[in-house]
DNA sequence: CGCTATCTTGACACCTGTCAACCGCAGTGG
DNA sequence: CCACTGCGGTTGACAGGTGTCAAGATAGCG
């Protein structure tokens, strides 16, 4: 069981992976550090999330707490004894990539519209989704603008705009800047298409859940 | 084993998942019929590559041929019983959810880069890296430009002129619209960053490799 | 109460989407 | 053998949206 500071560093992308993480509270970050400035997150990790994939050895990502985090650190060595007979735990580990894949799709979807109000759209939709287990009616949004925009693959000063936009259109409102309330899901979701064409997106509200590949 | 023509449906997104596929030859896409108009494609399958993945009995997105394909059609129920018992099948599943989510995430980094010329850039890298097995100095492009405009997140005339582009910086060169060579790989590493600063992105020789999570 | 980090807002340039015309090529039929 | 047509792709003109940069506002914190 460890601890991290809000904006601490869990780990860096390439350097050898001895553990990996079970987050017991908190929020964490995955991203790619874009080699010169800022860097490109991509997804945010919430409690019960498995994080820590490494390939041949090396973390492939790094890992920062959004917020203060307490996660379980898992040793590679007996994660991997225990995955060779323990059925229960490889079904789990199978659907936590699962759920890591879809929701890189849907990161996919979001960067690939093209205005900025559709992809915060898509994003709100993701995050209410994400949090559609805890409270309700109200979204939580424990990341500062800066993350948002380095997840939407926009700047800070698009971001802001864009969540303007999307309140002055009705479909939202904010108590404060990280509490996103959804006044007309309709509209949302018209605007999560480019345009504002026809009115479709099934939230698909069933977690966890996979079979078989891709 | 089954076939399917140029341009044909191999499932819709929705419908029940009776089967998976293993292709064997030709290449598959992957996409989401984003409601009215084009769809947006989350991925190009190469032979070898496993399809088919369901949430809840159901295939999550839609997937097509780019050419003509021929694959082994495995229903689930078959599958699901070898899965129970055959170790070596539970290894290779969990490779290929890995390395599709690995792909998801290489490509929302592409998806995230704002300019036309880097989104194509890191587009070819991710091609090469793809056929790195098979041929080489020449990438192919099963895909039409339509395809790689639903890719990257771009128009068609976007691609068009990106490409122009990357040729006029003496990045590539080609044949003709499906053989792209590339001339200077540093430079196209350079123009896969936005404003083109500095070098890096390791192409990460490694397929199929896997380890714990995320 | 003031300081700093975070966020918002404004002005402007550039890039890409849009729309349309044009080109090259393959298939078709005379 | 050659127009005709259709598809895929390229190119051009223009407008709109977003990045950029900088200034101003707000909130968090000591």
């Amino acid at each position: 069981m460890v601890r991290f500071k809000k904006g601490e560093e869990i780990y860096s992308g390439g350097e050898p992976a001895h553990a990996i993480f079970n987050i017991s509270a908190g929020v964490v970050k995955m991203y790619q550090s874009a080699g010169h400035g800022r860097g490109h997150i991509t997804g945010f990790l919430y409690p019960q999330d498995l994080f820590g994939l490494s390939e041949e050895g090396r973390y492939t990502n790094s890992a920062a707490a959004v917020m203060g985090v307490t996660a379980y650190r898992l040793p590679v060595s007996a994660v991997r004894q225990q995955l060779a007979k323990d059925a229960e735990l490889q079904f789990h580990f199978i659907a936590s990539v699962c759920h890591h894949l879809r929701q890189a799709q849907r990161h996919a979807l979001l960067l690939a519209q093209r205005r900025a109000t559709a992809r915060l759209a898509r994003f709100l939709q993701l995050q209410e989704y994400l949090q559609s287990a805890s409270a309700a009616s109200e979204i939580y949004l424990p990341m500062d603008r800066l993350d948002v925009a380095d997840y939407v693959g926009m700047t800070l000063a698009a971001v802001s705009r864009g969540f303007r936009d999307l309140e002055a259109r009705g479909a939202i409102s904010h108590r404060d800047r990280r509490h996103v309330k959804i006044v007309d899901r309709k509209a949302l979701e018209e605007l999560a298409f480019e345009i504002g064409g026809a009115a479709r997106t099934r939230p698909s509200r069933s977690n966890r859940r996979f079979e078989p590949l891709h």
